[in-house]
DNA sequence: CTGTTAGCGCGTTCAA
DNA sequence: TTGAACGCGCTAACAG
């Protein structure tokens, strides 16, 4: 591999020259610029981005770690941070952590020993509290993606997750809705507690009975990580209710499958919303409404917040919430099933 | 950032020592071994992986080009590698390249730069041969994935498209069906051209005639990557199939939009099948009959062979296909409803 | 407008 | 069993 002495002999001028052509740092002749740009050529020569990093002590290059990276959902998030990453010349590398706190640590460890010049962390559902705090004492930035913790200092991107689930529950009660089945999962990630707040504040709000709710939520340190469909089945069954809310893709399959198991039908026999959902289900039936996640957005996003940060070390941290999108489809279309029951119900 | 120097000071031993404690590189006498150790922690000194690279002339990374990051199936072969070069102590550099073959070299050239040790490519539709042929020469070996070019001298890895479609359009053919409408996307990408191919194998084995299977291409330089709607609707008028089969994911959902707008029901009217399908198809109705990608063993085979590569760098190119699987689902049970008309138009 | 030179942090001879 | 010193390839003073 050529180095630049080779160019440097090769044309006749000193490494500095060459340096400069190359990353245009200060002016040169036409005619030595040429002979080194030949001289480039002649050689095959090309520049050590390691040996610059180490020089420069930056790297122009990002780190980005993941708590799944098979997530169709983290899969968009890394198409975004890859997409504004490259439009700033910065370099990716992909960490995953498999929701695992001791993994990310290490992950977190190993982006950070290639001095990459920041981070951008989808942190793992029980995250590791001392990492987060070492996180905010290192030089390289740390950007928070996805699971917001408004009690800590980063730059910190999300989506309104609170207000969706208020908005879809609330107009699910407008239709008529009185007994829903929430399947919220762990409550220990933020994502799922707002979702999972926003839901009970829609209940208050449009005057519904509390123990006519259930929520099936997973934070008490359940060996299953979700509820499964067992325990979906008998929460049909013993509350009966008129729509179902999953807080997530993986949790609305299971719900999906528990409502399949019971012979329930949707639209027909009650609604059903998700958030995250499925790709393309406009072609299938049940059509299913869903909350779109903007997460391509989301990770250009955090980007953006990064490279800030990157320019003007010490502004204050800002939590930016980019809202998300309900695409109501045939699965809530249930006014004139619901609206009957409902009155039947209070009569 | 603490440096070796400011360790072997505080150890009181030299730089070397550290460095051989750090990298278990010599013996070390147990007492200067803990002395060091200590002071690695006092000092919170942590490897500058960059400066190892430059020195090791090695840099313990590798480098995943994808033409895009954005599909799902492109999102578990990420997933594969990662975990994959994870498990080997590499970390990995992603650049997606938009099926653009600018793109694609930049972001090679970009990567090598970084000197990685190695590239997985999963290459741009229309490659680069230059690009291709300028890799051969590289002393960092280059994994070609997904798309296997057969000519060429790499370590590849794909899946057995061809026997895959082959197998499937024989049970169709089997169970009577005779009139195939096969949405074969840009045939330009040795994926879909496999598929293809597979495909008319099973026309001659099967005894079919040719000219009642229409194959919807797009490889005479059209103006759209993928046949449209409007262009699959009138191929369902004009050729009256009894079976679809699309391609790919895109290709299946610009079929199924077409199906829709011409009233057409799945299974009723006719059978259908797609290659690397819908996530979640069991739970939604037209089940549809997929054929799985192993995307995710893919992206871990390619870091496998890389890694051999890497080890013996002179052994002979390995090209590996992985078996695919086909998900028989409810949108090809059709004997029943086929057959009768497979007969009648015989008669 | 161009050249000389001192490190960046590390691994690795070679010598002790 | 340990240390001293060189150089990987590059950028950025500083000098001319």
């Amino acid at each position: 591999m050529a180095t630049m002495i080779d160019v440097a002999r090769q044309a006749r001028v000193s490494v500095s020259t060459v340096s400069h052509v190359i990353n245009g740092t200060r002016h040169v002749e036409q005619a030595t610029r040429k002979r080194v740009l030949d001289a480039i050529e002649a050689t095959g020569y090309r520049q050590d981005t390691l040996a610059r990093a180490m020089r420069r002590s930056r790297s122009d290059s990002i780190g980005l770690v993941l708590s799944d990276v098979g997530e169709p959902a983290f899969a968009e998030m890394i198409h975004g941070v890859e997409s504004a990453a490259a439009e700033h010349g910065l370099t990716l590398i992909l960490a995953n952590s498999a929701e695992d706190s001791d993994r990310e640590k290490r992950a977190v460890q190993a982006l950070l020993n290639r001095r990459v010049d920041g981070l951008v962390l989808a942190s793992a559902a029980i995250s590791d509290r001392g990492l987060l705090e070492e996180l905010q004492g290192e030089k390289a930035p740390t950007v928070l993606l996805d699971r917001v913790y408004p009690e800590l200092d980063f730059d910190q991107v999300g989506a309104n997750n609170r207000e969706t689930m208020y908005a879809l529950a609330s107009q699910l009660i407008s239709q008529g809705h009185a007994r829903f089945l929430v399947v919220a999962g762990d409550l220990r990630v933020p994502t799922l507690r707002e979702r999972h707040d926003g839901f009970t504040e829609a209940v208050a709000a449009g005057g519904l009975r509390t123990e006519d709710q259930h929520i099936l939520s997973s934070d008490e340190g359940s060996p299953r990580p979700v509820p499964d469909i067992e325990a979906v089945r008998k929460a049909l069954t013993l509350s009966r209710p008129t729509a179902v809310i999953a807080s997530s893709t993986p949790l609305a399959a299971v719900a999906l499958r528990a409502l399949a198991a019971e012979g329930l039908r949707i639209p027909e026999d009650l609604a059903f919303a998700a958030f995250d959902g499925f790709d393309n289900s406009d072609l299938f039936e049940p059509q299913i409404t869903t909350v779109r996640q903007p997460a391509f957005e989301m990770g250009r996003t955090a980007v953006g917040l990064l490279i800030d940060r990157l320019e003007k070390p010490s502004t204050s941290h800002r939590t930016v919430r980019l809202k998300q999108r309900i695409d109501w489809r045939s699965s809530t279309r249930t006014e004139n099933v619901v609206a009957p029951e409902h009155d039947a119900g209070l009569a």
